[in-house]
DNA sequence: GCCGTTTTTGCGGTTTTTTGCTGGAATTTC
DNA sequence: GAAATTCCAGCAAAAAACCGCAAAAACGGC
């Protein structure tokens, strides 16, 4: 088994069981404990896990427990939140993912919109629950620890069922060649569905992660509707984005 | 278990119970009561928790009084959770509906217990992915606003696919003549799918609601295997149930 | 193919971390 | 004030991490 294969395998197990030991790793892939800590230890290095004593745990595991709200980044959110907001008209059937920006989203509804929203992002779905008017409809399976959102084949295929009106996703990393891209195989799976059943898609994140790039594609640019982060839409930034036909707002 | 993800244990239950006692601790977790106190310290190093004599208490109980509000109830619900967690072993399909009980039996589960939970319950489901070994599967469909759980043909469909070894279901009226009763025509229906889907079925309430009556029927006594209260088993409002073939706990 | 270089891997020995335990000090409780 | 807890310091055993080092594998140029 290559390194490189062998570390993909790590991570992948990091990601879907939020805990892996050395050992048992080890036992697993059949390679000494020590190879396993130096690859525990490279990966730890590019930030994809955390490295702990006799073993590691999956970034979002610390996020579980650990909720560092970075006041900093939450404002821009909530600008996102916003802007995004304003794009839903009443009556219309709304499918988001998951993510803070989001459940940023949720709160920022006006009180008075009427709209079906279709998710499977569990903290979503709590902040949908305490609006007075929106119907809200929860797409079952697996739920994944790490994003919090429902993943597998059985979501997949109600989410190809439905054809909704605007699909919000919160994006992790976003660039002109690859498009948007992610790391976790099974939220992936479940993004594409999601912007496969809309009629439009709607990409909210930071700006920070513009013209970054992850290893699992989602979809090309041309998938893409509209584009919303914190920054005004004539930002240099996105100069390049708007010539390949996305709208930034 | 791990070290980080121990810590990470016991700061949950922390913020969950506003306090906790190292010996409790020390026995939920199975680990020795000084690698809890040395937790307890570490958590407290990082300002996560505040140390006190024979456990710790959360940062935001220290500044609010006693925002007790019902303890009384909340209590009994807690010794019925730990009943009820008792009964589930490893690697069991447990099917579990929503409510109070639920949530409460949600927190009791040991931490090392693995085990599938299958729900529709949003609060339910929002602990189970608190808990480290724990698969979660999400019942989707319609998000009822009134009982945080997803109701409809959808979710019914789905249950109807499965046959858990457990089903543990809140109730809000039993008697010896109407058996299982309540007012949520369409929690009825889940209801119904569930107990069905089970090779046990166990329920869950507090002695008051024992001997009420609501309007809508979920089943008959017969469908019951053991109930659960929070109270002994040998309390004789219990002795015709007991006849009726119930095992009480 | 061949040979030198680099990377990767496993191993032995040492160091560090973690954990439980013991006995005595400190604290709470009645 | 006495009994029962809880805390603490230090110790010991086990597990894990670390540190070279050398064999093995992979690579690259010829």
């Amino acid at each position: 088994m290559l390194k490189k294969e062998r570390q993909a395998f790590i991570l992948h197990q990091v990601n879907l069981h939020n805990r892996v030991l050395s050992s048992t790793l080890s036992h697993e892939i059949n390679v000494s404990e020590d190879t396993i800590r130096r690859d525990l230890q490279e990966l730890a290095d590019e930030g994809k896990i955390i490295k702990v004593h006799g073993g590691a745990l999956s970034h979002s595991f610390n996020q579980i427990y650990y909720p560092s709200n970075n006041v900093y980044s939450h404002n821009h959110k909530k600008t996102i939140a916003q802007k995004a907001a304003s794009l839903i008209r009443d009556n219309m059937f709304v499918l988001t993912g998951g993510g803070t920006t989001i459940v940023e989203l949720a709160r920022a509804l006006p009180p008075a919109l009427r709209a079906t929203f279709i998710s499977g992002s569990i903290p979503a779905v709590l902040e949908y629950m305490h609006h007075p008017n929106i119907d809200v409809i929860l797409i079952g399976d697996k739920v994944s620890k790490n994003s919090k959102i429902t993943v597998g084949g059985e979501a997949i295929a109600r989410i190809r069922q439905l054809k909704a009106d605007l699909c919000f996703l919160g994006i992790n990393a976003i660039d002109m060649d690859h498009g948007i891209t992610d790391n976790d195989w099974d939220v992936v799976q479940i993004k594409k569905a999601m912007l496969e059943s809309s009629k439009q898609v709607i990409c909210l994140t930071i700006a920070e992660k513009i013209n970054s790039v992850q290893p699992i594609q989602v979809c090309g640019l041309d998938k893409i509707d509209i584009l919303i982060t914190e920054l005004p839409p004539d930002d240099p930034m996105f100069e390049p984005y708007i010539r390949a036909g996305i709208k930034v707002i």
